[in-house]
DNA sequence: ATTTCTTAGGTAAACGTTTACTCTCATATT
DNA sequence: AATATGAGAGTAAACGTTTACCTAAGAAAT
């Protein structure tokens, strides 16, 4: 690889004068050295070596992401838009997927700082821990899964409880009597609001809380399918409201399998709008998150804090409820 | 940040010998000076400067990939099995996402070399060109898209031609008299390769070719759709093999709103088995491709040409029917 | 008694940048 | 005539590591 000293010696000026140039911190250079050493700049294919700039400036113009899974559609989409915003401002991202363990997740806090990474953006663990966390002193985001933290960090989250609530309203304004609940265990916050939403509605609308109808196991597909078994099992429901999109797709399996019919004597919603949503059988009705849009406030929150604007810290984002044929 | 410098001065001993202790090249230090260096490490939470360290060794153990789209359900997991692979063997990986744009394929490739990564996977691009490519001298593995190239690279495929071979044959065991196909433009290798086991077979089985039960445009559920009004609209199929799932998704929905019933009238099966295909409805017939492995196998493959072990450049996975109910 | 080996650890250069200073003219100002 | 200003470019330190080479002292071998 050329380095800057052999861009200088060719064209017969100091490597001041060229970093300078291709800095564009010209201001002291004659037109004339600056054309030939940016010809011999692009005659040779020279390349920077960020490493040895990021040595020098103390910033490597990259950032982190911890999530639990790319794999999963959610945390896809929130990459997604984070790395497309990190991109438009000039940042790279480095991707980590946690795997939903803390262990995993520590390790790469501390790779991460080992990059000189300028930023991270986490998306927790489900367990709640806090001690990896509270020791990293770089610029950090939290997204979709808040985490009581002391130190200052940006979040870019949802209203959970408001979230349920609409999505159990939703289903009551259909004519549903009786609403089972499928999601999480309350490991963390993000899983308790959301149960607290759909218990808020009920309440509200002087319906029993019912705990046989309510499945706590993991967000996942095989968690709505064996919530079915459970809920019915136990009794009978007309409608589900579901801790997210890929519980219902469980969900609607297994009420397939039973031969119970959905949206006809059960009324199913989603929560997040995950794009493959829309093509499912029926198409999910949901609680739309502006999930590419978390990653994408993250990323921008995250790069205020670095190049220092102040700026709101904490981003509350909207939900709706986006109607398809599933409830 | 606390440095080797400062944690030497704590030590009583010279940076060398704290550099020497941490990593573990320790066979002339005598235990006393190693145990009293670990622990002022340890109390002063002491993190190395992985910058500094990428800048003398001239190596950075990050490794970059390059894919058109982390949402698309596809390359998530090429993505998290690359990852995968690349943390157990101690690299992070920098995503980069082209949105198929060979402007963008370049400019990442000019990144990802300042940033000194250590190789690089790439699904290239749509558009076929090279012109990037070539003037890059980092080890590189191709993966998914294979590309004519110059200079060496690892690859990392599956028989394409072998898949929509076996696929179109299903078709026709299952009874399909009059096959369509719908894929992508014959804009890279692999939709070509695709195209060409479809023929393949009907060629093989006696049957016509009829480019009017061909629709070709991209590889999204859009197509999908919009395949099966063209397909319809010049006659009629029975069966249609699908370049990818996406696009069996959105020919299924086209289907469904045609009124038509799948399998029983038109049989489907696509090509990936994607994550999503099992909760279709109908659950989908697919070729399956060894995705996660594709991703992971990549990684295995640029990290042997990093570290100089020789091993197969070359390694073709294999694909397999996936039989569900859409066929 | 001299040489050689081994253990323990230090010195300082090098990796490729950026940038605060310095230097030298030439021109402008007093 | 003396001084200040500005353009144009160079010098060298610094960023935080790693490591080839050096030193010193004690033990072992000749």
């Amino acid at each position: 690889m050329i380095t800057i000293k052999e861009i200088a010696r060719l064209a017969n000026v100091s490597s001041a004068t060229v970093s300078k140039v291709i800095n564009g911190k010209d201001r002291y250079i004659s037109e004339e050295t600056r054309k030939r050493v940016l010809e011999i700049v692009e005659r040779e294919g020279y390349i920077p070596n960020g490493i040895a700039k990021s040595l020098k400036m103390k910033r490597t113009k990259t950032i982190g992401i911890i999530l639990p899974d790319v794999m999963n559609l959610f945390f896809s989409e929130v990459a997604k838009g984070a790395e497309d915003a990190a991109e438009r401002k000039g940042y790279t991202v480095i991707l980590c997927n946690s795997d939903n363990s803390k262990a995993k997740e520590g390790k790469y806090i501390n790779i991460l700082q080992e990059k000189m990474v300028d930023g991270i953006i986490l998306t927790a663990s489900e367990a709640e821990t806090s001690k990896y966390l509270e020791r990293c002193n770089i610029p950090m985001v939290l997204v979709d899964r808040d985490l009581e933290l002391e130190k200052p960090v940006g979040r870019i989250v949802v209203d959970n409880v408001e979230g349920t609530y609409k999505a159990t309203n939703y289903l009551i304004s259909k004519g549903c009597k009786s609403i089972g609940f499928v999601s999480s265990q309350e490991v963390n916050k993000l899983a308790k609001e959301r149960l607290l939403g759909y218990k808020k509605a009920l309440r509200e609308n002087g319906m029993e809380i019912d705990p046989n109808k309510i499945f706590l196991k993991s967000f996942t597909v095989e968690t709505g399918y064996e919530g079915v078994y459970h809920l019915f099992n136990q009794g009978h429901v007309d409608g589900i409201c579901c801790g997210n999109d890929l519980i219902a797709i469980g969900v609607i399996q297994g009420l397939k399998e039973k031969g119970i019919s959905v949206p006809e004597e059960v009324k199913i919603i989603g929560f997040d709008n995950i794009c493959i949503g829309k093509y499912l059988d029926p198409p999910l009705t949901t609680v739309r998150q502006p999930i590419y849009k978390l990653g994408e406030e993250a990323v921008n929150v995250l790069i205020s804090i670095i190049e220092k604007k102040d700026i709101e810290m904490v981003k509350v984002l909207d939900t709706e409820i986006v109607v398809r044929a599933s409830a």
